[in-house]
Parts: structure tokens; C-alpha cells; sequence
DNA sequence: GTTTTCACG
DNA sequence: ACGTACGTGAAAACA
């Protein structure tokens, strides 16, 4: 076996684990995010690559042979943030404990370090990598030793590999030019000046044309274009110095030895465990075996914890223990109740169903806990638990945990007994996915043993009940009470009976729906096979790329990660080239719908009673949107005709209509409402149509002249000024010149000043405070407005202008479901509401009550909240929700 | 499990 | 010079 050896720039991706992880603490309030994020890529290379022998470089603080020579090479550079600067001796000590080499040298970088040492090793004939997340090592690369560049993405690490070819595709130069290409235009980061007026493009012009800085400098009067021929003649010193300063030293004093390299190990010293515990980075644990890991921590059971498995004592313990408030966890696998904790100041009980005392014998025993709005419930999910012990309802639930997390911080993607433990009580539980497993190795709550579960299921309710005092603090100190306490936790038994009501759907009509869609499938595959000349799996981006763009050698296009892209706004520009296009757009729309729609609805219709039970979501969007899965109901389709017709098989039940309700404009009125412009304002007051007006406005012509294109071209603007307009993506979408795209949003903020005021200033405020918020409270964390990197930083912005707009219109429709669902129960009608479509409310109505539901509807819609714009709301009658629109 | 594509507001 | 509008969920391919 060859030796393969990884060297790794210490420096470089601690740093892009810093930047791209965000600030955990561990439970002593110590910054351990960098750590963390250097672990997870450092595993994550190990995982990829296997090497046998691994070394980390890390620059030492004195000052290197670099700035003897330029004293102000990187003087632009700031110090480490001492959040970081703290974790550094951490992360060394743990590299340490795990025997992983480092290497530091006197006067040198990581950089150097690293290029001695591969250097060395390849003259060995070893198989080296290196990994930086600096470009510069790229110089390093060749035919056999890879660079690899990690990215951290949205918390997920993605590498990129260069070998020598690969730098030579991306940048047209190879590795060792790369360093003159540096050298050209210099790097601002680390205050290398370069050439004045020679970026990247020409940098690299200039050396495919002769290979070296001297050779340019030599012959600068053939260097085009002409001033960077002139600078390059004037300022060939700085040119000089600035490869000095990029070329990576191979020669520095360092020694490679690999016997004293080992790979990562797979048994780790109970020092090395004790201090991983203490870094609270329990998932990293679970890499290692150790002998104090072996040493199964046996939890001592609280005595005081109860295990009831008879009526008798279920009733007797629970109703003398639990009558003021309580926290509750019902334990379910795979939608049946296989026991319930309840938790409060007076001890903790788990009542499980074994033979003879079963589910529903629980169910009944608590039917009152549950029902009685005197017991006071904190929960878990309410929502699931309502559903789970149906009929029996749940009433009194004051206090939901996984909603209130939701609402401290609506990023998060799970709010679970960990998390909540975690972050509210700086404890750490193991979650029911370390104790239980997922997936197919999951294993029933059942193989613990009698002591462990009930610790187990108590445990939960514990961390609740301890867990709520906290959290209410947090969400009074926020001012959301009201946010959490009139709409969120009302909203639970809303979209509960949503949930359960479910929508009707015609599954002969499906049928044949799907039918008509796969003949026509069939006709039209063949009809690209036979346009292609080949047959081929036309679903595969892959294959369909390799046909298109090498085979029938249509225009190049933009490329994905993994290659070309066939994205339809890419076939889309294509149409005109070769017919088949077409064909697979149309091939591409009749796929979806039979795959995801006609198919997709198929399984999931009940076939008791013919309906569909979607699940609604209140804890997963970012602005506090809810949203809908198995089935998602809120995206079926509607702006083509053809997938339109889908619409016709959701029908109301025998003897009742739907009545669809569905409000204008909301979020063009709630900005004008939150950026109080008096234009804007005005236009929605005199109620007319506001791409319309907006098209008049902002070209300055009369409104009645406004031509069906300019409205469109108005409507594009309207909808990105939510989405935070840029330039260049307004000229995309509406098919005009960035510098035409510019002058149509300039005009627009002339015409609206206040929105541009709004824009700007919440932004600011967002940077400042860190969040942003709806009108009602609701809040976006921004971590992203700090960022240092140019992308993340422009998303934030974006966000920061989106998040309050399409926030405060979910939280309107939010009260007005509530308010809805209110009305119909207290005028004791059996109408009931069956979707949310975020702007959209569906009724499944009874007959007799159409009148009522409509003004229940329009009233209640309308008046939800009272802003400066008037809220209109179109209430129709349909039979089915094709017909509603 | 991740990537690509596409359906909705 | 960057890379390009906000928010979702599902299916199929691919690794």
C-alpha cells in the first residue's frame, strides 16, 4: 500500500470554520464553533479520503521572512476576533489528545510549511493532499498532488479537488502561473499590491501569453491593453515583489516524518474523552470507542419518578399529582400511543401501555387531564398529540415548547428535547435518535430496560416543565407575547382540525387524469428518442446534458457543480435551435404532474373515506410562513391550464361547496402599510389595479395608456422590490439590459421614497440589533449581516428586506384562520376550514350556510388587522377548487 | 444522503 | 469583482 499522506493548513480552515459555523458556546459559555466547524471538515476529509497519515501547519504569531522584506505584507489584515484567538489553544490541545502532528516554524507560514512538506513527500512517493481554504496553494497543484478547498454552504462542507488540470480548466493558467497571475493582480486580502489596473481577467491574458512576469516585463510593449502595459513598465518592482510575496516557499527548515504522522485514531484516551465531553460535542464521541465511552453511563433513576402501568393507579396517582400545571410528553411509534409522562413540581410518572392496559385504557384514564382546561398542559407538538388521541381533545394546553422554541429563533431546523435542553437550560439529553436510533436501525422504546425508559419519557416532560419559565422570560423580554399567546398557540387547534378534516378528492377523475398523461408521455418520448437519435433516460439531467450539449452540439450552458444544467430557463433560451427543446419542456411538465401530482396524490388518498390529510407545519419556515407536507397541498398547480386541470379533483363533500377566499396583494399592501408611503398608500386606497398604477407612475403616463407589457414589466418590479431587488435579476426576468433594469428600479424608489427609506433602514436597524421583525413581533435572526463574505452578506440584506414583508402577511392571515375558525364554531355551523395557501383560505362549506361563510369570510379576512392600507379579500363559491378561482 | 428540477405563494 | 430575488416540498437520478 502506497502512503497517503494529508497536510492541512491549520490556520486557513479554522478560519472558514470560525466564519462558517455560528457562534456555539458550550454549557461553560465557552466559543467552540470554530472547533467544532474544524473538526467536522477535518472528518469529513478523513471520510473521503482515508488517508494513513495526517499533519496540520499552523502560522506561528512572529513575523516571517515575508515581512522582513515588505513590511506591509498583510498590513491590511485585522487581528484574529478573540472569539476565535480563545479557541486556538483548544484546538491545538485537542488535535494533541488525539495524536494528530502539528507543525509551526519560525518565520515561516502554513503556506510554506505545507509546500516543504509535500514537497518532500512527493519526492518519496507518497500520495499527498493538501487542504487550504486559501486559493493560493493552488499553486502547489500537479498531476499527482491534489488540493483540495473545502466550502462551508449553509452549515454543510463542499471540496473542491484541483489537480494540476483542474486548475488549468478553471483559471486557463497552470498551477506554477498561477503564481505569476497572483502576482499581476495582486491579492487585497493580504495587502500584496500586484500591478495597478491588471485584475484577474488581464492577469491572466497576460501570462498565457508569456508564461512569466519577467517575460512580460521584458516585452511590455507587446502587453495589451495599453495602460496595463505602461503600469507594468512603471511599477515592475512592485511586480517582482509581489511574486516573492506570492510564491510559496519549499525549502523552509521543516523535517517531514510520517512515523510520527499517524492517521486519525479510532480509539481515543479517556483524557481525550473527558475533554471532548467537555467541548459538549457529544455527536463527535460516537467517532471514537474509548474505554470510559464503554462504561455505559448509568444514569441514577430519580426516585421520585413513578411507573404506573393500571388504571387504578393511573387515575389515583395522576389526578392527586397533576391538578395545577404540568408538563406532558405522549411517547408514540409509528402513530400508536405507547405510553404518556407527566411532569410537575410534584414528581414525574410514566404510564405505559403494556398487555391488558392499552392504549385507549390510557387515553381514558386522561381523558379529563387532557379535556379539562383546569389541568394546565404543557406539550410537545400539540398538534401531533391532538391528532394521536382523537376524539379525546385537548384542551388547556397553555404552553407549547416546540412552538415557543420556533419563535426564539425560527432558523433552527429541529426544536427537539435536546435542543430545548440545550439552549433554554445549558443541559445536555441525549435525544431519542442517540438512544433509540433512525431509520431502519431504529429500535422500540421497549428494548430499554424498565428504568431507562421511564427516565427516558419523564426525562422529557422534565426538561419542559424546568424549560418553560425560561422560555416564557425570553419571549416576554422580546415583546411576543402576544405573538406566541394569541396566534401561535390558538393556531394549534386550527390547523389541527384542518389536519383532520382533510380535503375530498375524486380518485376516479385522478385516474384518468394520470391516464391521460402517461399516453400522452409515451407519444412524445419517442418522439425525442427519435429526434435525439438515441434512447435515453430523458429524466436524467446527466444523460439529457450529454445528448444535447456533446452530442447534438447545442450552445454551451451554464454549468452546475456536477455539469451542464437543463434547467428550463436555460432550455427555455434554446427553443429556437432545435425543435426537440421544446418537446422535453412539454416531456418535463407532463412528468412532474404524473409523478408528483397524479401519482403522488393517488397514495396518499384515503381510501375509507376518499379524502386527502395533509400535515401542516408551524415550526419550519424562517419568516414564519406555516407550511404543508405529505401531501403538500400548497403547491398544486395552477398557472398552466394543464397541470391547472388537476384542480378539478379536490371537491367539496356531498351536499356542501367550497368557498375560496383569497386576499390581493398582501404583501404590496403591508409594505406600503411598514414603509408608509404616502404614494403607495394612496394607490391601494383608490383601489385600483396596481401594476397598473404602479406601470403609470413609475413611466410617468396616464393610466389608461399603460400597454398590457408595461403592466408586466411594472408587476416584475413590484415583486422584487419584496424580494429585495437587484439589478441584474430584474433584467433577467423581464428580459431587458441591467442598465435598463437600474433605471426601472431607480425610478420606482423616485416615485415611492419612503419604500427606499424603509429598505435602507432596516437594514441598518437589522445590523444593529441583529434581527429583523414583523409588526406583530415575529423575528429573523441575521447572523448573515455581519458576515464578511460579499455573497452571504448580500443575502442577508435581501432577507432582511423580504423577512418583515411576507412575515407580518403570514401573521395577518394567521389571525384571520383563527378568527374564521372562531366564528364558525360559535354560530354552531358545519362549514369548516380545510387550507391555508398563504394568501388563500378554503372553506369546505354546507349549503345552507354559503351567505354566512362568505361574510365570515370577507369580515373576518379584512378586519384581521387594521393597517393604513384598506385589506380586500375575494370571496368565490366553487364545486370544485379548479372553478375557485 | 445529496443534487437537480419544478410545482406553489 | 464578487453572483445574482424571498419562502417552501417532492420526485428522480446519482453517488
Amino acid at each position: 500500500m502506497t502512503e497517503k499522506i494529508m497536510l492541512i493548513d491549520g490556520n486557513s480552515i479554522v478560519n472558514r470554520a470560525f466564519y462558517g459555523v455560528p457562534l456555539l458556546t458550550n454549557s461553560k459559555g465557552e466559543y467552540t464553533n470554530a472547533v467544532y466547524g474544524f473538526f467536522n471538515i477535518l472528518f469529513k476529509l478523513i471520510d473521503d479520503e482515508k488517508p494513513n497519515h495526517i499533519g496540520v501547519a499552523f502560522d506561528l504569531k512572529a513575523p516571517t521572512f515575508r515581512h522582513k522584506k515588505f513590511a506591509d505584507y498583510k498590513g491590511t489584515r485585522k487581528g484574529m476576533p478573540d472569539e476565535l484567538a480563545g479557541q486556538m489553544p483548544v484546538l491545538k490541545e485537542l488535535l494533541r489528545l488525539l495524536n494528530i502532528k502539528q507543525y509551526s516554524c519560525e518565520g515561516y507560514e502554513a503556506d510554506d510549511i505545507l509546500g516543504t512538506l509535500s514537497r518532500q513527500a512527493e519526492e518519496k512517493g507518497y500520495e499527498t493532499i493538501i487542504v487550504s481554504g486559501d486559493r493560493d496553494l493552488l499553486q502547489l497543484a500537479t498531476d499527482t498532488l491534489k488540493v483540495k478547498i473545502p466550502k462551508t454552504k449553509g452549515g454543510k462542507t463542499e471540496v473542491e479537488d484541483y489537480y494540476a488540470k483542474d486548475v488549468a480548466e478553471k483559471y486557463g493558467v497552470t498551477p506554477v502561473e498561477f503564481i505569476e497571475v497572483k502576482a499581476l493582480m495582486g491579492d487585497a486580502s493580504d495587502n500584496i499590491p500586484g500591478v495597478p489596473s491588471i485584475g484577474e481577467k488581464t492577469a491572466v491574458k497576460i501570462i498565457q501569453q508569456f508564461k512569466t512576469v519577467e517575460e512580460a516585463i521584458k516585452n511590455y510593449e507587446l502587453v495589451k491593453p495599453a495602460r496595463a502595459s505602461n503600469n507594468l513598465i512603471e511599477f515592475q518592482e512592485q511586480a517582482r515583489m509581489s511574486r516573492f510575496l506570492v510564491e510559496i516557499e519549499r525549502n523552509a527548515p521543516v523535517e517531514l516524518n510520517i512515523d510520527e504522522m499517524p492517521a486519525m485514531p479510532d480509539t481515543i484516551s479517556s483524557e481525550a474523552y473527558e475533554y471532548i465531553k467537555g467541548l459538549d460535542f457529544k455527536s463527535m464521541l460516537g467517532r471514537f470507542s474509548s474505554d470510559r465511552a464503554a462504561e455505559k453511563e448509568e444514569r441514577v433513576l430519580n426516585d421520585s419518578y413513578e411507573y404506573i402501568c393500571s388504571a387504578d393507579k393511573c387515575i389515583d396517582y395522576v389526578y392527586s399529582n397533576f391538578d395545577g400545571e404540568s408538563a406532558y410528553v405522549i411517547i408514540e411509534e409509528s402513530g400508536k400511543l405507547e405510553g404518556v409522562s407527566i411532569y410537575s413540581e410534584s414528581g414525574g410518572c410514566f404510564i405505559e401501555s403494556v398487555n391488558g392496559f392499552t392504549a385507549e385504557d390510557i387515553i381514558q384514564c386522561l381523558e379529563k387531564y387532557f379535556s379539562d382546561v383546569r389541568f394546565k398542559k404543557i406539550g410537545h407538538d400539540i398538534k401531533k398529540d391532538m391528532r394521536l388521541i382523537c376524539p379525546v381533545e385537548i384542551n388547556g394546553a397553555v404552553f407549547d415548547t416546540q412552538i415557543a422554541g420556533y419563535i426564539l429563533n425560527s432558523t433552527n431546523d429541529t426544536y427537539n428535547f435536546d435542543d430545548i435542553a440545550k439552549d433554554f437550560l445549558g443541559e445536555t439529553f441525549e435525544s431519542d435518535i442517540e438512544i433509540l436510533g433512525k431509520g431502519k436501525s431504529r429500535v422500540s422504546i421497549k428494548t430499554l430496560d424498565l428504568e431507562k425508559r421511564t427516565a427516558f419519557a419523564v426525562k422529557q416532560a422534565e426538561i419542559m416543565y424546568r424549560a418553560k419559565p425560561v422560555m416564557c422570560e425570553k419571549i416576554k423580554g422580546n415583546g411576543q407575547e402576544k405573538l406566541f399567546c394569541d396566534i401561535e398557540m390558538p393556531l394549534i387547534g386550527v390547523l389541527a382540525d384542518m389536519e383532520r378534516y382533510g380535503i375530498k378528492a375524486d380518485r376516479q377523475g385522478l385516474l384518468y387524469y394520470g391516464k391521460a398523461l402517461s399516453e400522452q408521455i409515451d407519444v412524445i418520448t419517442e418522439e425525442i428518442y427519435s429526434m435525439c437519435g438515441e434512447r435515453f433516460n430523458i429524466n436524467s439531467p446527466k444523460q439529457l446534458g450529454e445528448v444535447l450539449f456533446e452530442k447534438m452540439g447545442l450552445r454551451g450552458s451554464k454549468k452546475t457543480k456536477t455539469g451542464y444544467s437543463t434547467a428550463a430557463e436555460v432550455l427555455e433560451k434554446l427553443k429556437y435551435d432545435n425543435p426537440v427543446i421544446e418537446k422535453i419542456l412539454f416531456y418535463r411538465q407532463l412528468t412532474k404532474l404524473k409523478s408528483t401530482y397524479a401519482d403522488g396524490l393517488l397514495n396518499v388518498l384515503d381510501e375509507k373515506t376518499e379524502r386527502i390529510y395533509s400535515t401542516f407545519n408551524q415550526t419550519i419556515t424562517a419568516t414564519g410562513r406555516i407550511s404543508s407536507t405529505e401531501p403538500n397541498l400548497q403547491n398544486i398547480p395552477v398557472r398552466l391550464e394543464l397541470g391547472r386541470e388537476l384542480r378539478k379533483v379536490f371537491i367539496p363533500e356531498e351536499g356542501y361547496v367550497f368557498s375560496d377566499a383569497d386576499y390581493s396583494q398582501i404583501e404590496l399592501r403591508v409594505l406600503a402599510h411598514m414603509a408608509d408611503d404616502k404614494n403607495l398608500i394612496e394607490a391601494f386606497k383608490n383601489g385600483q389595479d396596481i401594476h397598473r398604477i404602479t406601470a403609470s407612475q413609475v413611466l410617468g403616463i396616464p393610466f389608461d395608456e399603460v400597454t398590457p407589457e408595461q403592466r408586466r414589466q411594472a408587476k416584475a418590479v413590484n415583486f422584487g422590490i419584496i424580494y429585495g431587488i437587484g439589478a441584474f435579476s430584474l433584467s433577467q426576468d423581464l428580459g431587458i439590459t441591467r442598465k435598463e433594469a437600474e433605471i426601472y428600479i431607480d425610478n420606482y424608489f423616485a416615485k415611492y421614497p419612503n419604500v427606499k427609506k424603509y429598505m435602507d433602514e432596516t437594514i441598518r436597524n437589522a445590523r444593529e440589533a441583529g434581527y429583523v421583525s414583523t409588526i406583530f413581533g415575529r423575528r429573523r435572526n441575521m447572523p448573515e449581516l455581519s458576515s464578511s463574505n460579499f455573497n452571504t452578506r448580500s443575502f442577508g440584506e435581501r432577507v432582511a428586506m423580504n423577512m418583515p414583508i411576507q412575515g407580518t402577511a403570514a401573521d395577518i392571515i394567521k389571525i384571520a384562520m383563527i378568527k374564521v375558525s372562531r366564528a364558525l364554531k360559535e354560530n354552531g355551523l358545519k362549514s369548516r376550514l380545510i387550507l391555508q395557501v398563504h394568501d388563500e383560505l378554503l372553506i369546505e362549506t354546507y349549503e345552507k350556510e354559503i351567505e354566512q361563510v362568505a361574510v365570515i369570510l370577507k369580515e373576518n379576512m379584512e378586519n384581521a388587522v387594521s393597517l393604513n392600507v384598506p385589506l380586500v379579500a375575494d370571496v368565490k363559491q366553487a364545486v370544485n377548487w379548479y372553478e375557485a378561482k
